[in-house]
DNA sequence: GTCAATTACGAGCTTCGTAACAATA
DNA sequence: TATTGTTACGAAGCTCGTAATTGAC
């Protein structure tokens, strides 16, 4: 009884095209694998989805419903998938940024606002912390980002891991070089993998 | 981009243990080919999941939105095939009924409640018919089952399909025999595929 | 003959288990 | 050494396409 993705992509083609030619074009596929794969799903199931009538198919009351609930299930799934690929990019998601007070006086809020401009989909929250609390929580991950203004407070903190956005590792950006070149001005600052590169760098993609 | 039900069911393994090997065992395989499932799924997906650290391992923030997100998608799927199940085995669905007036004096209403109590997610509905009607309605799939009480009425129609609940066939019943001693004595009644024979035989299961 | 579906069969890919390897406590 | 995960590789199974078959118009 082991129902698969694919099963329910190809019975929901031929659902809709009410005709397993006509789906099998639709899926770039021949017929009989096709009509194949239908048998299959038939039999795992324990249940008959088409009528084979004299000129293409019908569907049963079940065929019907699972034609309806195999949309709701794949669409669930892309869903799930998007999802967790935004995540992945760092699209999505949450981010905690530490600063020192002046910070706001700074370029700060300006590059605050890009970030959000180019990653709505990420939640953040900036924090007042002193330089060696911001230090203490990059190293526990507590914060992605800090933002201070003396290198030498900023010691090795491990390289970033992907396993939170709350990652981070010092000057320079494990993922761009780039990024240098801003640290070593005005700030401090330690990325996550993407979305913080990004933030560094001011990118709005 | 291939993600398969399998791929989600084996990380949903992996996330809740937080172990590829204990995984492993829960799946009934051995560590390696899982470990290469998860693999390819970051692959697909274009996303780190897992974490590999000194001990076990740790999920990512996407790998985390991964392991509740298949959860519902395996629910959804297993629901959906439930239900398909039900329908096929005619436990599920909705079923119309034609009847003589007079049959409502007789042997019916005690039928339709010990079918009611044996397949109560199916909806029914019963409607007075005179005879003749009944067998049109019958032809064209509008009632499933037509109690009237004159054999000769009854034409030939064609064999039940599993299309519809509505399907009907002339006596004896296609799919039991045991039903054609009860359509030989007070009423005449056309069967479904499986609703319906039970219902004739009055079989609660 | 054409159209639509099924059956038959072989090539190529996928998945799994076993074995060997690497790293850590 | 025991534990946990990865790499390597071959056998078994699965999926697909081509070709042949059936059945209805």
């Amino acid at each position: 009884m082991n129902i698969d993705i694919r099963h329910l992509r190809y019975f929901s083609a031929v659902a809709e095209e009410l005709s397993i030619s006509r789906a099998a074009q639709r899926l770039h596929m021949s017929q009989p694998p096709l009509s194949q794969q239908i048998q299959q799903l038939e039999s795992r199931l324990g249940v008959v989805l088409l009528l084979r009538k004299k000129r293409g198919i019908e569907l049963t009351a079940a065929g019907a419903a699972l034609a309806a609930e195999a949309k709701l299930v794949i669409a669930r799934l892309e869903q799930a998938v998007d999802t967790v690929q935004q995540i992945g990019r760092g699209e999505l998601g949450e981010i905690r940024i530490g600063v020192i007070s002046s910070a706001m006086w700074g370029e700060f809020p300006d590059l605050l606002r890009r970030f959000h401009a180019g990653f709505p989909g990420v939640n953040w929250s900036v924090k007042e912390l002193m330089p060696a609390v911001q230090v203490q929580a990059l190293m526990e991950r507590r914060i992605a980002i800090g933002f201070f203004r003396s290198a030498a407070q900023a010691p090795a903190i491990p390289p970033p891991s992907p396993a939170m956005l709350t990652a981070g590792t010092l000057v320079p950006p494990h993922e761009s070089t780039l990024g240098s070149q801003h640290s070593s001005n005005s700030f401090h600052c330690c990325s996550t993998p993407t979305a913080c590169a990004r933030l560094i760098l001011g990118i709005t993609p």
